[in-house]
DNA sequence: GGCCCTAATACTCTAACAGAGCATAAGGGG
DNA sequence: CCCCTTATGCTCTGTTAGAGTATTAGGGCC
């Protein structure tokens, strides 16, 4: 469309994928050589992206993945560090942790993101929120730095805004405005905030997480990273482990049994350190059921 | 990342762009000749593709482009006819009508989704639910009849389940699925659904439909579509127009005025037919104020 | 001028649900 | 046998979406 004056530009096309599991209550992603998100050239021979990923990572993981998404297409020049543009399609994957083959290993998403993790009060806080308003009172006049106060305390949950966890894309992007992450060109150093990741990768992560954090409550994707079996604590852990926070516990039970997603085993689970807990599966059958929308899972506040 | 054997291939990217419009209350689309949607290849001094987009569009439409949204990434083989893979980005854009340049035209989005538009009742209701307990009944097994029958009663809202206008998409592959579509190859012919459009572009349609349903129950994007002033009542109908649902009057007054997204402009406008009606403006402050995320525009179900 | 029609604007009621707390049950270990 | 831990079940409350009703202010018509 854009028929203009200016000429098309050679670009490279390639996949990249953030593939998640959740281990002992930690989300894990996979990555290759360093800090780099699994990508590469794809292929023919598949009718669609999906099915040239799902092939693919089938491969390295030995797990089937559950369930793939489309995340979002990067293209903007630069951003691979070469002269030719990179057109990447991302894509957001659901596994169970498997061995990784050679050269790929899973990490620990909240390295990448220490202030996404709310279960407990997140680490460097403190030093954070003091860097976010240095910057905000470094802006050019008095309306800049209002809009700069206003953005981060919404963004990051201060000054009594309340966190909202689905906002990681927003506050990744915040934070490399701020020149506060490796990454960004205006990065100053005072403090480090998480590890960097190879080009953009961060950002992909970000919108990875970003979207799983909103999926989980309207579709019942969390599943997907379980166990055939699972107790209702570990299946709550699970969807803490994702929106890094705490949830309160009667509440989810009640919207679990409700919302009728999962049925007893009849089995049970002794090592609580307590009261046995009562074993579940997922009704797969929902799926055809309410086949897409609608099948929430709401992630009570709180706690 | 898929290290294959097999070999990739060449392919061809595009942008592909879903213009929207709202006027006398109809939700209108940008097409170029015939059911085309506007796309071409994309350009090189842009350093984003939004920018490329942008820059295009405003010079087609001579109105700013007040919000642009990347949609999704299309990329299965075989979807435009050619033996190339051909990629399209696809975006959605929204502005206020103008005229069109040469070549292109407004089009009301219902006459390709005709379904799609519960403002009255749907004019071809009763033949398409019968072609749908048709497909069910045609399936193989007893299994696949109940599935195709519980998957066509909750996507359409039948048998008491409820219309669910976000389900733009699902409704749209359902029916392609069913062969109920022009563009379907087991297309039967026996009713005509709505105005085929090229390639897949119809499902990219039905994409950015659905994203815009979505998107004003959480963002103020509405006003990107309004004049710089205008009643509440031209507002509802503007959400009305695109949600393609009546809403409850006073509720989405009451919902707009807390959400404090408006301000009163002081004047009113007379030609209401009956009482004169306050003119607003859209407080384009808060999207400084409450940057992203959160700022929702409550879409009240119901008459 | 008064009546009526229309649409704008304002207020009230109710059911559902999220958020939060408390009470009881069922294991293991000292 | 008591205590600690976690599982499981139940209750209370404030908020809000959904729905209905009442009043106000114009224009047109007799």
């Amino acid at each position: 469309m854009p028929q203009d004056d200016r000429a098309t530009e050679p670009t490279t096309t390639e996949l990249i994928a953030v593939i998640v599991a959740v281990t002992a209550r930690e989300p894990r992603i996979l990555t290759v050589d360093g800090h780099s998100l699994p990508a590469g050239a794809f292929l023919s021979g598949y009718r669609s992206l999906q099915a040239s990923l799902r092939g693919w990572v089938e491969k390295q993981t030995r797990h089937t993945l559950g369930y793939i998404e489309q995340l979002y297409t990067f293209a903007d020049h630069g951003r691979t560090g070469n002269d030719r543009r990179t057109i990447s399609i991302s894509y957001l994957g659901l596994t169970r942790e498997a061995e990784a083959a050679r050269g790929a290993s899973w990490q620990g998403w909240y390295r990448y993101f220490p202030w996404e993790d709310h279960r407990a009060e997140p680490r460097q806080a403190a030093a954070m929120e003091q860097a976010l308003r240095a910057w905000a009172d470094a802006g050019g006049s008095a309306a800049i730095r209002g809009q700069r106060r206003s953005r981060a305390a919404y963004t990051f949950g201060l000054e009594g805004h309340g966190w909202n966890e689905d906002l990681v894309l927003h506050r990744y992007e915040l934070l490399y405005e701020a020149g506060l992450v490796e990454e960004s060109p205006e990065f100053c150093g005072a403090i480090t905030l998480g590890t960097a990741m190879r080009h953009d990768h961060r950002r992909i992560l970000a919108t990875g997480i970003a979207r799983l954090r909103a999926k989980i409550k309207y579709r019942p994707v969390v599943f997907e990273l379980m166990p055939p079996e699972f107790t209702l604590l570990a299946l709550q852990q699970c969807v803490e482990a994702l929106a890094g926070r705490r949830l309160h516990k009667p509440n989810f039970r009640r919207l679990i049994a409700q919302a009728e997603l999962v049925e007893e085993t009849g089995g049970s689970e002794a090592e609580t350190g307590g009261r046995p807990a009562r074993l579940y599966r997922f009704r797969r059958d929902v799926l055809l059921e309410r086949a897409f929308g609608g099948t929430k899972l709401p992630v009570a506040r709180s706690r």
